[in-house]
DNA sequence: ACCTGAACACCGTTCAAGT
DNA sequence: ACCTGAACACCGTTCAAGT
């Protein structure tokens, strides 16, 4: 009640835009993006909603803002990196950070205003495919075939409503037991035969995709060395 | 005001669910899934929103249908096609359907409970492939690299805010302008030299990274053949 | 069986006002 | 400069009531 706050320990530190992305990324986290409202996320900053306006326009610059910062922690090649180790070692990064916000990969199709984390992870991509003789052109293939896998397979994944392989043995087990079987046979035989198989794994799955397009992608490079294209 | 509307000329069209659904799709297509709310779904059928509850316990299961409906739209292959034109084509085909609804990728993540619909497009993927030789777990690989490709690609595509590439080149011109080129060098050479090409197309590009994959699975496949695997 | 009105507990956002 | 209270035009959903 009293107005005694004095003494500079700092009765609350002060708003700032760092301040409230990431509290928004970790309410995100927590709840979900449905459940992110500037009234939630104000509180979990011990403010009034209507303060994180004084920061941002609106909700959509903090959801701007909250996908750079995701971009932020992919972890980058450094540019004389030999190529195919480093384009797998920053897809398996780009998943895992996917997973960790899996609300990202959603608010990026809706909000495709690049800020300046995910230009600089372009820029580093960019950088190691040239530096490893890649062509123009194929660089920008490179660069799509990669980036469009791993957002369509994390998307997939994420989406799952399960994690561990024993929940996608439940699941799996459900879906089948309430199907009719001989209208759908081979989904049937592959979900009884290969998902439900206790040694499935995501991770697993990825790297066969993944492996398959990186060598994919050396067969063109060599092509294209021979060649001698620019 | 009178109460005058006799004869059989059915003063409105019961409710159903079908109908429902179709209206929520063509909504969601003119104005995008987030101005689709249940009141303004509800006037578009001449209707009071809660009469829409009636049909559907709740939003949730609209948008579940919906998810259905657009992939029924996609052409399947039929059971003896040759396996990589009908991947082919059907890749195109799912491609397209989503281009035409982009709001569906979106819900597909928040929503995987898989419909009628969707099961009977798995079933005749996996059928086709099962029939050209491929064994189980290639089969799975196969749908996996696929389809993660596929929806990445779209959702990328989608979530750029233009269509045509004299959109692109002046979205990507200005986004050059306003960079300091010299701490973006590769991102800056990149755009410039490939993406401002009058040239570029999206439909090109996604037939390179589609095709590639296609080819390393063809590959994978003879390996498989001449292993003698099931 | 099918549809509705009123009401509840929420949203994002504005605007004038406080310190 | 930074934060807030009250108010506005919306949401999805419940529940009791109408035909």
């Amino acid at each position: 009640m009293a107005a005694r706050v004095k003494k500079d320990e700092s009765p609350r530190t002060p708003l700032t835009p760092e301040r409230v992305v990431s509290a928004a990324i970790e309410l995100a986290d927590e709840k979900g993006v449905a459940k992110l409202t500037m009234r939630g996320l104000a509180a979990s900053l011990g403010v009034e909603a209507m303060s994180l306006y004084y920061h941002f326009a609106n909700k959509g610059k903090i959801l701007d803002a909250m996908v750079d910062a995701v971009f932020a922690e992919v972890e980058l090649p450094a540019k004389d990196d030999e190529w195919k180790p480093a384009m797998r070692a920053r897809a398996g990064s780009l998943r895992s950070v996917l997973l960790d916000h899996t609300w990202a990969i959603a608010l990026m199709d809706s909000r495709p205003d690049p800020g300046l984390g995910t230009i600089t992870h372009h820029d580093a991509i960019i950088g190691c495919l040239r530096s490893a003789g890649f062509s123009m052109s194929l660089t920008a293939h490179a660069f799509s075939v990669i980036d469009s896998y791993v957002y369509g397979f994390v998307s997939q994944e994420s989406g799952l409503p399960f994690q561990s392989s024993e929940e996608l043995a439940d699941v799996a087990g459900g879906i089948i037991e309430s199907l009719p079987v001989e209208q759908f046979p081979h989904f049937s035989e592959m979900v009884a035969a290969y998902y439900l198989h206790p040694e499935y794994s995501f991770a697993e799955e990825f790297l066969v995709g993944l492996d398959l397009i990186l060598d994919g992608l050396e067969r063109l490079r060599a092509a294209e060395v021979s060649d001698g294209e620019s």
